[in-house]
DNA sequence: TTAATAACCTACTATTCCGATAGGGTAATA
DNA sequence: TATTACCCTATCGGAATAGTAGGTTATTAA
């Protein structure tokens, strides 16, 4: 299940990337219009900026924009960056593999070979994506 | 991430499908083979059992035993009583629906064209995958 | 120069879930 | 009738989630 901090994080880039002009947004207009805790919003969105995707302008008229084009925005680094690993097993990560200490051979690994197949399929939607499209 | 409870669950379910004859086996032995705590093993294939995957046996020469064909046994359907919803999201699960309280509107949702997206890809790997093809 | 604005940062909290453990009860077998 | 092994309930520490609170810093406009 993705996180609710996800979810908001994704809807906030969905919500900058709809706007026709590239201005700063507040963190109180996009919290108002995705029914989202500003608070919350607020430490997903400092979040963002620091993971590249958005850069902010702080005083008055200042806020959140996007630095890159939605177009260029793949929803697997949008995923990573929030929720962290996409695969259902840190066995199967590629971004965060780690190894299950109870499993001796990850190569006769049963759940091993299964998660292989969701991960991919799972990553091939998810790379296909982007902001762009989702906007 | 698929929790340790499920994980578990899909290794014994898997270490059942491998034996050649379908005398009952204790818990013991499974968790022995596949590193897992005796108790909360327990715990799963009793749940296995209510779920009516597991047929159990008591007393000496007990344990537990598949019940159907392992090739009848979609993963699907294992995931979803051990783990809950395959989704990413509640308000695009098939069996475990949850409207969003922030969204009003899940046509035009963003989020939620992806997720479904994701859900059918995901559906699709577990769907065509049977216990049989685990072991 | 000062007041207002809005991002930035730190810390805390309540709740829930996970992974397990403990300890006994019950039914079947030898 | 003793042993075996499933069955059931209850508990528990730790981690993560989803926020909340309160103050700091940088920018802008009056």
């Amino acid at each position: 299940m993705l996180s609710k901090k996800t979810k908001y994080g994704i809807k906030a880039l969905a919500y900058l990337a709809k706007r026709t002009d590239k201005t700063p947004v507040q963190t109180a207009e996009i919290a108002r219009s995705e029914n989202i805790s500003p608070k919350f919003l607020e430490s997903i969105l400092l979040n963002l900026r620091k993971s590249g995707f958005l850069g902010a302008k702080k005083g008055k008229g200042g806020g959140y924009y996007l630095i890159k084009d939605p177009k260029e925005i793949q929803m697997t680094s949008v995923i990573r960056v929030l929720e962290g690993p996409i695969a259902m097993l840190p066995c199967v990560s590629l971004n965060y593999y780690e190894k299950c200490e109870d499993c001796p051979d990850e190569v006769t690994c049963s759940v091993h070979k299964l998660m292989i197949q969701v991960r991919d399929s799972t990553l091939k939607v998810l790379g296909e994506n982007t902001l762009a499209d989702l906007a």
